[in-house]
DNA sequence: CGAAAAATTGAAGCGCTTCAATCTTAGTGG
DNA sequence: CCACTAAGATTGAAGCGCTTCAATTTTTCG
């Protein structure tokens, strides 16, 4: 179950066969089921949790009990609440499987060795967060200022293959809209005859 | 002028006397008056920009000619397109001056120096990027989540000061509201016996 | 097959926007 | 220092986009 994450490692650094043995000890396995946590609001985020197999999504809760989907994590993603995770403070997330999910779980020790190891992985991580910023800022933008209908073109232009995995309703929570308006946005794309890539 | 940046750099490292005055040849300084840029759409953010007195704000202008504003930056804060900055990515911001401001240009030669004498300079970057990501994630969530009166009662909790010396309207911008909507937000609130602090 | 989850549809409603007019405040030149 | 002008803030009325609620249909899966 470490071999896709031993792959994925190497293919962001130079981190030798030898290297990455000694500093798993330092990762964890698992595997959860559909429905299962792997973060509860309030608690610490120990960990950053790399998606071998299945799909995560990070998501809060607002006062009248409804959820608000931050990110999804199909394979080969990281998911982490990054302030929880840096800063030590409790989290405000969610994060649970939307699919059976093969995990592996990252703390803070494996990412000061691999750093420490490779200053390749040491930027590579610091472009990491950079992406993020870039990802987050963009959707920032699209929440001022894009349509119901530009953000779901958005989104579908951006993760085709997560459109096809995921129910209607994540989606929409992602977009910031109810189902049934979402629903109605398809219904109108149809009625346009958009198709899909 | 470089005195409140070398004050603020000091205040978070451990660098010297002796090696600010080495790696100061990498900034510039600089006097705007209100309402010029420092950075247009479409050119590429090749400095990080520190306040040292006045008031920067970076924005995006949407297909229909109107603003939202990403962030402000007063004193002692930077501001910069981080996306355009480290991926030489053509920026989608606009940054100016909201007051007449004086300013640092620091370069990515600046940073990498910084972070090589210093690995306090360094972990304080870091630190940068984390809490950016913590402070955009909570605008997606309250985007996402909050009504227009929850977003101003964050943003005049969060930013009390910002709320006396900016014009109405570029804190509507920020929260994703029309001027017009705000100051209802704010009669309402004043119906209620609403005073700031 | 049968039950539960998801998606769709319609109707009514709400929150914020738009547009237009008025009032207030701030800045500038006589 | 006041008069004038422009920018900002407020208010009202109408409208639009998305939500809410409720009912129905479709899909998924044990």
């Amino acid at each position: 179950m470490l071999d896709n994450f031993k792959n994925y490692i190497q293919n962001h650094s130079d981190i030798t066969d030898e290297q990455f043995l000694e500093i798993s000890h330092y990762l964890k396995s698992k595997s959860i089921k559909k429905g299962e946590f792997v973060l509860r609001h309030g608690e610490v985020c120990g960990y950053s949790f790399f998606v071998s197999k299945g799909l995560l999504r990070s998501y809060t809760i607002d006062e009248q009990g409804k959820e608000h989907i931050i990110q999804f994590a199909p394979e080969d993603w990281i998911i982490v609440d990054r302030s929880s995770y840096f800063f030590n403070e409790p989290s405000e997330l969610f994060i649970d499987a939307v699919e059976d999910t093969a995990l592996v779980m990252l703390n803070e020790d494996f990412i000061t060795h691999a750093c420490n190891i490779s200053t390749v992985y040491r930027a590579f991580n610091h472009k990491a967060l950079h992406s993020h910023i870039r990802h987050l800022q963009k959707r920032v933008n699209l929440l001022l200022g894009a349509t119901a209908e530009q953000r779901y073109l958005d989104f579908i232009k951006l993760y085709p293959e997560l459109t096809l995995r995921l129910p209607q309703w994540m989606i929409a929570s992602y977009l910031g809209l109810t189902p049934e308006s979402l629903s109605r946005v398809r219904k109108e794309l149809a009625r346009r005859n958009f198709k899909p890539h």
